[in-house]
RNA sequence: GGGCGCUUAGCUCAGUUGGCUAGAGCGCUACCCUUACAAGGUAGAUGUCACAGGUUCGAGUCCUGUAGCGCCCA
């Protein structure tokens, strides 16, 4: 064959010489650029957007890998694909990274650095750290559109922002309210519920005594927070609990602050816990709140919004809560009214941010209302899921958004930042008149007004742009709230907001609703959920069909990946060390149904953080690259004459029927979500059948040029099929390779039934799809016959310790139709064997001084006469006779048992009879063979 | 406290509705640089499927409980 007409490819997969280079080529290209008018049915995804607040980890790694094979492999087929990339600015996250670099550098707070300079700052690290996501995604050989990619606080993304609080305020959903709130006194600002974290905490429970106001004795309550005594204002009971029934009605004089407040019963309390005597402090702390509203008792704030106690607080005023804290118990101890101090163990909220203890703390904030009587977000999220429009993947997640919708309050949804999308709303003070406000906005269909209904303060909230604060003239000035919305609010809009809406664009039309959603279930509430009452609200219409939820990645010692503990991988490092391909091949390798992915975490010589785990993949891509190199070799002199299905030998129509298996059951697993199914069995095809068994068989017939033609064109078709089941997993050596198969073979096609069009791009060349007439059972059973009995010669060598290359002569007996089958195949156990002779019959006589092996019913014999060692074949016997009784005597109890005879699906018992059939001709044959040895 | 999940080979994990001798990769052992691949080939060793009950002809798989671990939520 003509060498020079081979490629050059080096003998080692090298990822770092092509991966840029076929990425330019997909550029070029543009075939990831989605276009609303080409055809095809949608397919769209849009991205988690990564925050920018740093870089990704292999968290995000194992995220962007899923869903670029995902659009890969849909584009393949056809689809009219969408993948929309973006970042987010994650609030409160970026402002207190940026915050904390300037204290470290500059030593200066954000309050010294100023509103406006400080938004500068996160701009530019917002800018840097957007480039440095984009070039990790790059990296990977994600297939994003990438001239569609948005940011959270870009124009258009801002611009659905304030359409939809717009349309929110306007139908009466947003609105203000004092309520109590989970407080960061660190970053002082608000948040959600779900931005809580629960941390155990060891601390006291205090038991203070409270005198009665007339001096007839005392109560005593027990608390966690002395320091909110302070803001106590009532001592509640259980009315049913006798011990405390009658003081009901009278007063505790409050220590430390000489105030008279009430005995209450309420339900609320528990006779068990504590002493069964409350102290309640409506003002800081939730459930005490919900007591004060029941008794309406005044709620006293006694903290500032940075955790020292206020004016409110008496003497303590200026302290920090902790100091207070001590300071009152020593007070209280100084008086003789502390009774005992208990060690006590519980779950305490901290900020998910800062890692301070939150408190909860009284203020004003804007919410969304989520159970509206007319708009009932909620509701509407809930009946999107348990009605099957979304479905979650694996579909045990649906449970937890339910119920997390089911138990939802409203969203408060203002944040103390700078960071952010500004809150739209300007306040006119009360004493402006309806007549004022008709007069300056009655006009105006796009600016929506309302009056607080406590303090009559006006809310003006213009659907865009600014106001300019004047518009009421007579010396009033409108001032907009100083506050940011909460990130969610804008991710919530973003798989509409980055298509274009509140416009009706081609892109909102063509890829709305989106097809999956791909992410990791801690997102599945605070995001998932919102995206879904978002966009049903906004849009009418579900965000995404389905939700695929993937596992978290761990380190070897079952510790979460995260930048704080240091333990993440970067996948700039593991693609440095193994390639992106590599990388995404393990990475999907691994996504099975499972939670968590344990990752050994290692450190390469210049220090960084890797892992073992890509050898796997890396392995593979060697393999691949080399298997192809093999086929380049071959194909010169390639012939374009259809194939001639009469000339096709065994192996060729057992290798046909596997592959068109695999196609098969490669495409079912990507539509079921299975991703470990789908690159498995790609892989055992790939490595076992195709290179172990197929590529070694025809050797022999590619070396002559008569029998070269069918094997060549069956190696040129199953190559083609491979590089592209394997494209949307490793997509950058099968875009090289393919590129190289182009030049060399250009039509793959075997025949009018197998076409394999050619495409100028693996990345757009369309999914295989099986072949009903290479089906062929008779094939895959014979050739197993073949295989089993290769490897009972290549057995027999191996444990007689005869050289690999030392041809050897064997004899088969076995029934006439596997005489039959394995004469045919008698070159190919010959050349696979290395035999110098092969003979079988029905009836062949064991030569003296063979070694033997018995499987599937044959008997193979290798004549060692010199070579053998007795002892050892007997040893061999005895071992394998001693494992085919177990499995006789396991069978056998099965078959004598009644019940399973007679309740057993007859299938089941009938192969049974067939399976102990076969132990015992076997047995027999072991037995016998035994016996000539002694 | 409520919910979800996990526990299978030394390691990381598969094991579709219960049904052939429980598998893969890495690691391990022996042999092999056979002109695609030593990041490879051939052959091999390794399991009380966490524990205890139950259902069933039959349980790694279903049910109950126990222990340990993880996550989500309060």
């Amino acid at each position: 064959m003509n060498q020079t007409q081979t490629p050059d490819l080096p003998p080692q997969y090298d990822p770092a010489g092509f991966e840029a280079q076929v990425r330019a080529l997909w550029d070029r290209g543009s075939y990831f650029h989605a276009d609303p008018a080409a055809r095809g049915e949608p397919y769209t995804i849009v991205i988690p957007p990564p925050n920018v607040t740093g870089a990704l980890h292999m968290g995000h790694g194992l995220d962007n890998t899923l869903q670029d094979i995902l659009i890969r492999w849909r584009r393949m087929q056809g689809r009219n694909t969408l993948w929309m990339p973006g970042t987010d600015h994650a609030g409160i996250a970026t402002q207190t990274v940026v915050e904390k670099r300037i204290l470290a550098e500059e030593g200066k707070t954000r309050h010294q650095v100023g509103r406006e300079a400080l938004v500068r700052r996160i701009w530019q690290w917002k800018d840097q750290y957007e480039a440095r996501i984009t070039g990790q995604l790059k990296s990977m050989g994600c297939s994003c559109d990438w001239q569609r990619q948005r940011f959270t606080l870009d124009d258009l993304c801002a611009r659905a922002v304030r359409h939809t609080f717009f349309r929110l305020f306007r139908d009466g959903l947003i609105y203000r309210g004092k309520r109590l709130v989970n407080w960061d006194p660190a970053t002082e600002t608000t948040l959600a519920d779900d931005e809580v974290e629960y941390e155990t905490v060891h601390s006291h429970f205090w038991h203070i005594r409270y005198p009665l106001s007339d001096g007839s004795g005392h109560v005593i309550v027990a608390t966690t927070r002395p320091e909110t005594m302070l803001g106590d204002t009532a001592v509640a009971v259980n009315p049913q609990d006798p011990r405390y029934q009658a003081l009901i009605g009278r007063t505790v004089r409050l220590p430390l602050m000489d105030r008279d407040i009430p005995i209450i019963g309420d339900d609320y309390v528990d006779r068990q816990t504590g002493t069964g005597c409350l102290k309640v402090t409506p003002a800081h702390d939730f459930n005490d709140w919900a007591i004060g509203q029941r008794h309406q008792l005044p709620a006293i704030n006694v903290l500032e919004p940075n955790g020292t106690i206020n004016a409110d607080g008496g003497k303590y005023a200026g302290l920090d809560r902790f100091e207070a804290r001590k300071r009152i118990v020593a007070d209280l101890e100084a008086l003789g009214l502390v009774e005992k101090i208990e060690d006590y163990t519980h779950e305490v909220g901290h900020s998910y941010r800062s890692h301070v203890p939150i408190e909860p703390y009284l203020s004003d904030q804007w919410y969304v209302s989520v159970k509206d009587e007319k708009h009932n977000l909620a509701q509407a999220a809930s009946e999107a899921v348990s009605s099957g429009r979304v479905r979650f993947h694996p579909d045990r997640y649906a449970q937890t958004y339910l119920s997390w919708l089911e138990n939802l309050r409203d969203w408060p949804i203002s944040r103390q930042l700078w960071w952010g999308h500004r809150i739209p709303i300007w306040y006119a003070p009360a004493e402006v008149t309806d007549e004022q406000m008709q007069k300056a906005f009655g006009g105006r269909s796009d600016v929506a007004c309302r009056r607080d209904t406590e303090s009559g303060t006006w809310y003006v909230c213009p659907c865009e742009g600014e106001l300019s604060g004047d518009e009421l003239g007579n010396g009033v000035t409108l001032q907009q709230d100083p506050d940011v919305l909460d990130t969610w609010f804008s991710s919530a809009l973003w798989p509409h907001s980055t298509l274009g809406w509140p416009e009706a664009t081609d892109e909102l039309k063509r890829y709305y609703p989106t097809s999956t959603l791909v992410t990791a279930r801690e997102i599945i509430t605070l995001w998932v959920s919102r995206m879904v009452m978002m966009g049903l609200y906004n849009v009418g219409d579900v965000p995404f069909t389905d939700v695929f939820i993937h596992a978290v990645i761990l380190d070897g010692k079952g510790q979460r990946m995260s930048k704080s503990k240091g333990n993440g991988i970067d996948p700039v490092d593991i693609i440095a060390a193994y390639g992106a391909d590599a990388m995404r091949f393990t990475l999907a390798q691994m996504t099975t149904e499972s939670q968590d992915i344990r990752m050994p975490v290692e450190k390469d010589d210049q220090g960084r953080l890797t892992s073992s785990r890509f050898d796997i993949g890396r392995n593979f891509c060697n393999k691949f690259w080399n298997a192809a190199r093999f086929a380049f070799l071959n194909l010169a002199e390639f012939s374009n004459e259809p194939l001639d299905r009469s000339h096709l030998l065994l192996e060729d129509r057992w290798i046909l029927s596997r592959l068109t298996g695999t196609v098969a059951e490669a495409t079912a697993a990507l539509e079921g979500f299975r991703f470990h199914d789908c690159i498995e069995t790609v892989y055992n095809f790939f490595w076992s059948d195709f290179c172990d068994w197929y590529l070694e068989i025809t050797k022999p017939r590619m070396r002559e040029a008569a029998t070269r033609a069918v094997p060549q064109k069956i190696l040129a078709y199953a190559l083609d099929r491979l590089l592209r089941l394997l494209h949307p997993f490793v997509p950058h050596i099968t875009e090289t390779l393919w590129q190289h198969l182009n030049a060399l073979v250009p039509d793959r096609s075997l025949d009018a039934e197998a076409p394999a069009p050619a495409a100028a791009a693996c990345t757009v060349a369309p999914w295989p799809e099986p072949v009903a007439a290479f089906r062929d059972a008779d094939a895959e059973t014979d050739f197993a016959l073949v295989q089993a009995t290769i490897r009972a010669i290549r057995n027999i060598r191996a444990r007689m310790g005869i050289a690999p290359r030392t041809p050897l002569a064997a004899a088969i007996k076995a029934a006439p139709d596997a005489v039959a089958r394995l004469l045919a195949a008698a070159d190919t156990i010959s050349h696979l064997a290395v035999l110098d002779s092969v003979a079988a019959a029905v009836d062949t006589a064991k030569p003296p001084a063979s070694a033997t092996e018995v499987v599937e019913g044959v008997e193979v014999y290798v004549p060692l006469a010199g070579v053998i060692d007795l002892e050892t074949e007997r040893e061999r016997l005895r071992k394998r006779i001693a494992e085919q009784e177990k499995f006789r005597d396991g069978s056998q109890k099965k078959l004598s048992n009644e019940n399973f005879v007679a309740r057993a699906k007859p299938e089941v018992v009938q192969a049974e009879r067939d399976r102990l059939d076969k132990i015992n001709a076997e047995l027999a044959a072991l037995l016998a063979n035994l016996k000539d040895l002694e």
